[in-house]
DNA sequence: CATGAATGAGCCTTCATTCAT
DNA sequence: TATGAATGAAGGCTCATTCAT
């Protein structure tokens, strides 16, 4: 009936990214249990068993979807650290745009909404994640505002709440458009609600003195 | 025959009940295709015969624990849509203490987790939630802050945005504590959390002449 | 089409015993990898399912399946070890007749062909065949073989190989019987070959005194 | 364009040799079913394509292994058939000698094991060791005994249960060899078994004017 | 009503076999 | 010829669901 594709297409160094790229497609929609794997094969356009010359199990191919994402992060979340000492607005406006724009243009709220759903199915996961990314970013951002209390920018209070107040909007609504958009909800405009979150929140963040 | 004292039995009409309390923690903790069946009935004190006496089948358990979460909710959240005029920043107060106290003292946390993680797989779930908790809530909010708009209490802006500004990290924390307490993360206090953005939130939310 | 024999039988006690009855057969003909559990349950009349009731994998039935035909035996080999200290030639005819009417009325044999056949997959299950049944009986027969030397009834020789030529035509009768009779080899008559044996053998064995 | 030294390239004519070679092995150790053609041809130092250049199916490698270990024997079997009428002593010590020699040499043992192991699962393969070497050399042995009786140089019984007094021992204590020694078992010295069961054996099987 | 043994469809994984290169 | 990536049927095992008791 079918006249068919070629059947072998002998690309192995091309193969672990397409399985994955499929696997992270298939997992963030129906998460790791109901995610079946010849759902990823037809997806990756191989077959089953070829999933298993690049990947020893399901789990195997779950914690390279997660990993995937991790890493090319962790460098921005470095230079993050290393911010120059300039006025705190300056940093957090510019931070913002950079998570927004990672946020838009990877998948990983697809990842994040798998790291959330599956925390506890998969605690290592949880961990790295923790330990190597966002808490990571967490503590940087706190650090910097911590240093601009000290110069007397920043208005007295925790700053790891700070922190939290200022990407919360964000991953919520990341969040809102793998949830309900989908239903039929109105989405939000991330760069617009980064844009009016940053100001209206820096406006009660700084201290007058700090508001040129 | 008399055979001694009597069994402790506990009523046929509190079953369903335990039931869906002890499928709310396996869904939270799994989700639902890794949760089964067995343990449901295990954690309710109940065989797993038992369960389909009162359910046709798991997806029915499902969407009850689900819906059982947004009944009492929906009531606050009328109550929230039809309230008093008067000045913004009280009625803020208000809905983010009663919104935290809902958080804190119920699983709402762990049902959120669910919702998000099954909407893809579960469509219908998602749009019940939407239609009928979190659009009516947000916009309930947003309203109120187009309200106060109005009457120039607020500064220009979306309302929709500045709703959501104002719930994000009370969620965030939440599933902060969902997915990276259980791995050994520094937890976030709820309640500090909320007071220290509303007031945040309201500096920068407010114009000069409604901070009396 | 199938009117159908009633589904459930509810005898949880006597399933295991089914189960492994029926794996002892199929594992005997297949071998351990060519047996399919498909199999195993249906002749034990039950369903895939029902077998995982009661063993954890398909290694664990197998295990069992040799396991019970060890038991049994220890025993026996046990009483031959603290045999009667008459002359050798009663004994020898007891211990052969008493291992032929095993051989006869039980699987051994087939269970041998499994032992010798899986031995390389399965090293620790040979190690308890050798340690707790084979050379435990090797050694009962041969320490009363040297016991016998040393009363001068038996010629010199090394006992454990006298030991060895006692029993291993009933072995290979046995074997010849699992492996050739069902192709159209003629049978051997167990009894016939042990008692035909056993007579040579002595004749052979035993010093001219002993030879009343 | 000279790349160099010529790769030394095994001629193709002896592929399917050792690709029979490495099966045996293979087969050997994990039985039909358990043996995986990627290890058979790793052995072999070819690839698994290459396998499918000689052979059509797993199958036909099994077949052409066990093949390979009857043809050589059979002429032995027939000199054995055709054998000179001399005492009977001398040719029973001249068969055990070879046969033993042979079974030291050459992995009939591992054979024999798969042999016995797959009777049931290729019974063709059993029919065709028996009709061929193994019933033929049993029937020569018996055919010689019998006519030793004729002469008066044995004494009466069933030849062809003598003929498996014989041969037991050794065959057992090549099982035993495949079977035990690998787990610890202490292994039995071939040759010796062989001469001490000869000579035990002779002495009972001879009447009293053969033993010259 | 309640139980839990039993069922069987379904999924992950393996591996003999194929075939483009 | 030779390779080894790719295939897909098959088998071990799980678990939602059923039903005799």
């Amino acid at each position: 009936m079918d006249i068919g594709a070629p059947k072998f297409r002998r690309r192995k160094a091309d193969r672990p990214d397409e399985i994955v790229k499929a696997a992270l497609a298939v997992f963030s929609e129906k998460g790791f249990a109901a995610a079946k794997l010849d759902e990823i094969a037809r997806r990756a356009g191989v077959s089953k068993g070829a999933v298993y010359l690049y990947f020893e199990t399901k789990e195997e191919i779950f914690r390279a979807v997660v990993g995937l994402a991790i890493a090319p992060n962790i460098a921005a979340v470095k230079a993050m650290a290393a911010a120059h000492p300039g006025p705190l607005a300056d940093l957090l406006r510019g931070v913002a745009r950079h998570i927004g724009g990672v946020i838009e243009a990877t998948p990983l709220g697809g990842v994040l909404k798998m790291v959330v759903g599956e925390a506890r199915n998969f605690p290592e996961i949880a961990r790295v994640w923790h330990d190597e990314l966002v808490s990571q970013a967490l503590g940087a951002m706190a650090g910097a505002i911590a240093a601009a209390q000290a110069r007397g920018e920043v208005k007295p209070g925790d700053p790891r709440i700070y922190a939290l107040q200022l990407i919360a909007p964000l991953l919520v609504a990341v969040l809102w458009r793998e949830t309900f958009v989908p239903v039929g909800a109105a989405p939000f405009d991330l760069p617009a609600v980064m844009s009016q979150h940053i100001e209206t929140l820096l406006c009660g963040l700084l201290t007058e003195g700090a508001r040129a």
